[in-house]
DNA sequence: TTGACATATCGTAAATTCTCGATATAATAA
DNA sequence: TTATTATATCGAGAATTTACGATATGTCAA
């Protein structure tokens, strides 16, 4: 865990949007999950393509925003198919949540 | 408070090392207030040259970074005489381990 | 005043980040 | 197989950040 490469993935209004939204994934995104196979369920998890869509970007840009996230350890991601999803890694946040209160 | 100017004041190794520093300016600046006047002290406060020597850039690009800092949110001046003592706002930093407790 | 010192601001070249379109890869469907 | 779809990677121009030296401003002491 890198702090600077953290505070780079989250100085970017795009990226902190993707964070909030995935915050709530089933209020930002309706259609959650559709791809998946039955009984197959990646709870908060949300593909490329619905957060492009959102996002209002480029699909490079925002997969490699994504990509970017994942490597700082913001978000994780899980592939079923062609379609890869990606979820928060809340475990980051309660540890940033820490690291204000105690380490810097 | 703008959360992205924060992240990005946190995106370099030096401008997080003068956080830390600052944190404990009593172990990492020994010679701490020696220019104030009897009887005033800015706790928790170091002058400019001293965070430069220990930062060990330029003159003009630790000034720069306690400006950026500063409006970021993350530290306050005082200016006595011909020194200006910077101090960290704690209050930001709280704000920030809630930040990423709700808010995020 | 003038000189010396602390800090801030300006102007900049170099490095990095941003963001895209083009293209590659991977998985599925026909 | 071939076509289609989803995502990843590549290459590059534009924009921003980095970090500096030079210079300006502000303060004090002689």
């Amino acid at each position: 865990m890198e702090p600077i490469n953290v505070f780079k993935a989250l100085s970017n209004e795009t990226r902190l949007n993707i964070l909030k939204w995935l915050k709530e994934p089933e209020k930002h995104f309706p259609k959650q999950g559709a791809h998946l196979p039955k009984g197959v369920s990646v709870k908060g998890g949300v593909c490329v393509g619905d957060i492009q869509e959102k996002a209002q970007a480029s699909q490079s840009t925002v997969s490699q925003y994504l990509n970017m996230m994942q490597n700082a350890g913001l978000l994780e991601s899980v592939r079923y198919g062609q379609w890869t999803y990606y979820r928060r890694n809340e475990e980051t946040f309660s540890w940033l949540a820490e690291y204000f209160k105690t380490e810097i």
